[in-house]
DNA sequence: GAAAAATTTTAATCCGGATTAAAATAATGC
DNA sequence: GCATTATTTTAATCCGGATTAAAATTTTTC
């Protein structure tokens, strides 16, 4: 958590440029966003940035990269303090919009993979992968437990993931909003998991 | 419905082109597709699209613009046959979904509204706020006539069509998974709005 | 089947934004 | 304060894909 005290400046930069083209991507589109764009964000030039990365498609995977560390730890916290499928679920969907919308955002949206190079593609899309199979496999465990009601866990993990991703794409980092959508989105997507009363 | 008889050539050629269009913005971004690109699909040659488009920005314009067609449209329809709030909903999210997977699709995903010169951007957005106002609407008389539990309809709102507008990113025209999505995401994505039992 | 219209191609040009190299400035260690 | 390293800027260049104009081909009309 309070790692960052030994960040060199370096890093800090190289995350605070992220963080700015995250933003400028969900905002303006990729093709839609110059080196200049980000680059006025954090008052530099646009040359300036290839002192941190080593040209755009780099600066893109290391925002899909960072979006995956959110996601990945989100959910592992998530297991570590849930005490059932759905409580994972709805723990889960808090801890991750928390991050989105909070100070670890924005985090980008990853509308843009196929433009990466090939191993930078194949790793996003491993990780990604990864992580819906994980989230698919903590619907199956909720079904198991009791706290799931039987569902089809790939196309149930497809419509939650879907909506949590789409989020990044209206919210544009209005304090108030983010905290409604902490409060309300995860009773919202996990409101129809739950077994109905017999 | 059969009105396409009387179409000429052009129109039709313009909307196979548009489809060409959204599938390789689907797949490959927006800045990933080239004209080239789209023209292949066709067996034409880039230079040939300027016949039926000014520009790469109109053909991502009227994409979008088709996009809320086949939106409105199934929404239209689920009004006009929809008994209750959330039998409307539920036969907006078949019809919608039935569309985008099947022969109507593959729609294009709003990914690159902020590219748009600055009249289209805002027809679109226009377009785009109506549809949202009018989905949230139905919600609203959901919970009016009993068949929908109170909920933040905005919010609601956000979470079931956040999802859907992901579909695209992630069906890519298989037949079966496209009667899958038909069949299961409707309720899915309703299973959380009906009243529980008291 | 010839003339006119519609459609597509060929072959340039054009252009903005990515990228690079060298110079300038700021920060740091001693 | 001086030398060294870190960071940023200036000022090009570079390049791929969008765009255009003219020519070629195909389709339609009569």
């Amino acid at each position: 958590m309070a790692r960052k005290a030994s960040e060199t400046r370096w890093e800090l930069q190289k995350d605070r440029m992220l963080r700015a083209a995250a933003r400028c991507f969900n905002e303006k589109g990729y093709s839609g966003t110059s080196l200049k764009d980000v680059a006025n964000i954090l008052g530099l030039t646009d040359a300036a940035l290839y002192y941190y990365v080593r040209n755009k498609e780099e600066l893109v995977y290391l925002c899909y990269l960072r979006a995956g560390e959110v996601g990945r730890e989100a959910l592992d916290r998530a297991v570590d303090k849930g005490c059932n499928g759905l409580d994972i679920v709805r723990r889960y969907l808090r801890y991750h919009l928390h991050a989105m919308t909070g100070d670890r955002g924005p985090i980008a949206i990853m509308s843009e993979i196929p433009s990466l190079k090939p191993e930078h593609r194949e790793e996003i899309l491993e990780i990604s992968r990864h992580h819906s199979a994980r989230f698919e496999a903590i619907l199956e465990r909720g079904i198991e437990d009791g706290s799931i009601a039987p569902c089809d866990v790939r196309m149930t993990g497809n419509a939650i993931m879907g909506s949590l991703n789409w989020v990044p794409k209206w919210f544009h980092g209005d304090a108030a909003v983010g905290e409604k959508i902490v409060a309300e989105f995860p009773a919202i997507l996990s409101a129809g998991l739950a077994p109905r009363v017999t």
